[in-house]
DNA sequence: CCACGCATGTAATAGGTTACATGATTTA
DNA sequence: TAAATCATGTAACCTATTACATGCGTGG
């Protein structure tokens, strides 16, 4: 259900299947992913529901593409849920999982590989979000925009995740200084220097 | 096939079914989540596969449970999984995609109430994370553990949860007093005023 | 001519939630 | 005795990923 209010969403402009999907890709989406195996059924669904209209359209590079278009109904239901509650959704951090079993390998060289992996993981995605947050200023900077329009809140949602990873980071960085601190040692040899 | 590697982790000492339900829903499992209807099969499937063994046993407040225990050839196979690449794995932030599109609205007393309540929903669950926090080092206290052992591990696991969150939380906050700058306007109304 | 990007779809499978069926023990 | 907690499972459904099938247009 979420993803057809998030497709909603991304259909402020009239765009095709295929465009929804390099959205989702572009990284500003970080919140959300979606196949075009999806997408398409997704739309088809929307559309004999009466949220979408659709029509042929030629295209300049590739064969013939279907753009759909919102309905009055479609951004009825979409606003509707916008005026609900937060919806929370779901998180499924595989790698917290490995993080917290990881113990019991009593390998701290493993963990620190782990964490340094990890961090530069969650970098990557922050530079993502960070680029992207850029470009907003500088479109904000040529084209004014209203006081608390569209950009407030893409912008909002862009800091959200960023600060969200730089967080994570910290504490990778924080799990990475214990580990320097304690010296190194390999598994199997006991500890007990200060 | 993250879910059956996650039970195996929660398996370091033998547990049913509802007992591992009961691990999901207590906070600190913050990262993942798992029905009941979806654990038994998975435990059933890791025992064809020699991943587990499990015995029936009575039970003082019930019927009789089934417990289950994690074999040599189950470990080898977590600690393949530790010792593997981070598993960055899935976000589904319904939240996210509200708050973009709340601009369309073009009410600020709606983005208002929203990151309100968000920031509510967020502290919240912070607020669990928090008491787990406490509660660990509380047990760390008592009991000496291993220098890097697996309360280590679980603590880091559960600064990046808190972490995360608050800085979500601080987002928000900021969203809030960019509003309350701009001054108390219904939509409909233009804005103009410094 | 072949690889790549553009473009739309279906089929098979895996992962996950909600609803249903059953029954024991404890507590109000 | 009714409700709550403990306990195990299946069935139906929804959501999501991977694989497959098809074909246009451009550039090397």
């Amino acid at each position: 259900m979420d993803l057809e209010f998030i497709l909603l969403g991304m259909l402020h402009q009239p765009a095709s299947g295929y465009d929804l999907k390099c959205d989702f890709d572009a990284g500003p989406r970080y919140f959300w992913s979606a196949e075009l195996s999806q997408i398409y059924p997704a739309l088809q669904k929307m559309q004999r529901r009466g949220w979408l209209r659709s029509h042929r359209q030629a295209s300049p590079h590739g064969p013939e593409r279907r753009v759909y278009v919102r309905t009055a109904k479609g951004s009825r239901s979409l606003h509707a849920w916008l005026r609900g509650e937060p919806v929370i959704g779901t998180q499924r951090l595989a790698y917290i999982g490995q993080l917290i079993f990881m113990g019991e390998l009593a390998d701290r060289a493993r963990t620190r590989v782990f964490l340094k992996r990890l961090r530069d993981r969650l970098n990557a995605m922050a530079e993502l979000l960070e680029s992207a947050e850029r470009g907003l200023r500088a479109r904000e900077a040529t084209t004014p925009a209203q006081p608390l329009g569209h950009q407030f809140h893409e912008l909002l949602c862009l800091r959200m995740g960023i600060a969200s990873l730089r967080a994570k980071i910290a504490v990778c960085d924080e799990g990475l200084r214990l580990i320097r601190r304690q010296g190194p040692r390999r598994p199997g040899q006991r500890g007990g220097g200060k």
